[in-house]
RNA sequence: GCGGAAGUGGCUCAGUUGGUAGAGCAUCACCUUGCCAAGGUGAGGGUCGCGGGUUCGAGUCCCGUCUUCCGCUCCA
């Protein structure tokens, strides 16, 4: 079901390029590894290489600016991965993540056991009984079939505080970041001195033992949020959840995602995750099929409202203007830095053929581009020029991430470069040790241009906005 | 987790009816080369996912296991 909200491209775009080429890139060029690769692979766990690490920091870097930097309302956190387990008992995880499982042996078909006809009004304890199905007679629905005993799938994983390995120390990793600004939502509020509405912004890792996880690094089992929860006035949350659709699609093209390769999607009803009141994802366009990039939902005062009840503190707003006292409904923003990466990565890959040679190119936003620049000696016998390209290299190092090779001739130079998406190349050649001057070719344009050495630093900053030293 | 397919040097693959591994590209060195993946010579790199079994002998057959990809109640 799509929204009838503008822009919404309805005719399915072809993706850019298959999964296997771009995974292919990835690692060759190293942006990302399987994990723990040379012990057979971790299923699900992906490392970022050299670029990938880059890239995955430009991205970070990219919706901090948009969230933090640029808006008055929104200030930052980096709460802990482990939280007191109450959090997730609270938050409807523990419940909502573990559901019993239950199998057709037939069909293979899965069902939640609670949902199954004549589980009505059975106990937690009723539900982890291994004989339940037997003892109820349960069939599958679809087929008759006999079905396997219940199975917790629980998606959060659990390990343990302290050294002994026992029940009361149980923890989890955190399936959300979200929760943390909910529980730093006083604080927060109370040190900033920041009045409704405003926003809590965190990128941090989740962890979700995913029962179908695949497609790169599109679905993993650890993954890192960017997620912004802003805190409203209920009244306005509707209004406001309409703001912030837009605004999170138009980042995505400011970072140069094909419009026709967006979307968005409105949850139905009977989709909606536990705490949401609304939903809406915008989604992209992967080889794999139309996916989720970011969700925005209406979290209304699930989360606030069952914090303050278990946790016994007010965790209301006081509202001098009106002199009401009320608990803030959360809008939601959630993106996923490592999805966000991938789309970057996939929608800025080219080829072209070239006198029957395939060429590769990512046209990747130059704030979000691994290398900004790469410096290319023309010739390197002429040991001057080797050295007037290192000092060249040395002094852009100081605000940007800059990179020389010297290990194969010009052409090949350039075409490495344009292969993990470095936007400007310079080169030095015998002219520049008499006039001081280079090269810069910008690889969308393929236009070139002669500058002194001292301006090449200013072109290349001026036309940067998150890539600046820091 | 279940069904289907696959796992050979960094990448793409070849390996005939089982006889103890090859190519192209990539990488590195030297020569050559002076603005968009030039050429030459040479080198490094694989216990053929892992563990068992059958066999005188297995990348090639059998079993198990792990991983990846494609299909089934997801959400970043």
């Amino acid at each position: 079901m799509t929204t009838t909200l503008e822009p919404t491209a309805h005719d399915p775009a072809p993706a850019v390029a298959n999964l296997e080429t771009i995974v292919s890139l990835a690692k060759r060029r190293g942006f990302v590894f399987a994990s723990s690769e040379i012990y057979g692979g971790i299923n699900a766990v992906w490392d970022y290489g050299p670029l990938g690490v880059e890239l995955k920091n430009n991205v970070k870097r990219a919706w901090w600016r948009a969230m933090v930097q640029e808006r008055d309302d929104i200030v930052g956190l980096d709460a802990g991965i482990l939280m007191h387990p109450q959090v997730w008992v609270t938050s409807g995880h523990v419940e909502s993540f573990s559901d019993p499982l239950v199998e057709c042996r037939t069909d293979n078909l899965r069902f939640r056991l609670d949902e199954l006809p004549g589980t009505e009004g059975l106990s937690q304890t009723d539900l982890r009984d291994p004989d339940i199905v037997e003892r109820l007679g349960l069939k599958c629905p679809a087929d008759g079939g006999p079905l396997s005993p219940p199975r917790r799938f629980n998606l959060m994983f659990r390990t343990f505080m302290g050294p002994v390995e026992e029940d009361a120390n149980v923890v989890y990793l955190r399936p959300e970041t979200a929760q943390g600004a909910y529980v730093n939502f006083r604080n927060v509020q109370g040190s900033t001195r920041k009045k409704l509405p405003f926003g809590i912004a965190q990128v941090g890792k989740a962890f979700r033992n995913e029962i179908t996880p695949g497609n790169f690094v599109f679905r993993t089992r650890e993954f890192e949020q960017m997620e912004m929860q802003y805190f409203v006035h209920p009244e306005r949350a509707a209004e406001i959840f309409e703001e912030w659709l837009p605004r999170r699609h138009a980042w995505y093209l400011r970072y140069g995602v094909s419009p026709e390769r967006l979307r968005y999607r409105e949850h139905a009803p009977d989709e909606l995750a536990h705490y949401a009141k609304k939903a809406v994802d915008v989604e992209y366009r992967f080889p794999f099929g139309w996916k989720e990039l970011e969700g925005v939902h209406n979290r209304g005062d699930w989360d606030l409202g069952r914090h303050s009840e278990a946790s016994g503190e007010n965790l209301s707003y006081f509202d001098p203007a009106t002199n009401e006292s009320f608990i803030p409904f959360i809008v939601e923003t959630a993106a996923g830095a490592d999805r966000a990466a991938f789309t970057f990565l996939i929608d800025a890959y080219r080829e072209e053929e070239v006198r029957g040679e395939k060429r590769v190119s990512l046209a990747l936003h130059p704030d979000l581009a691994p290398y900004k620049v790469a410096v290319l000696p023309l010739l390197k016998k002429r040991p001057e020029i080797v050295e007037l390209c290192q000092s060249v290299v040395a002094d852009l190092r100081t605000d940007i991430m800059a990179v020389y090779d010297d290990t194969a001739s010009i052409g090949k130079l350039y075409r490495r470069q344009d292969e993990i998406g470095t936007p400007w190349c310079v080169t030095v050649d015998v002219e520049s040790l008499e006039d001081g001057a280079v090269t810069v070719r910008e690889r969308d344009s393929m236009e070139q241009q002669r500058l002194p050495v001292e301006g090449v630093k200013r072109l290349i900053l001026d036309r940067l906005s998150v890539a600046r030293r820091g």
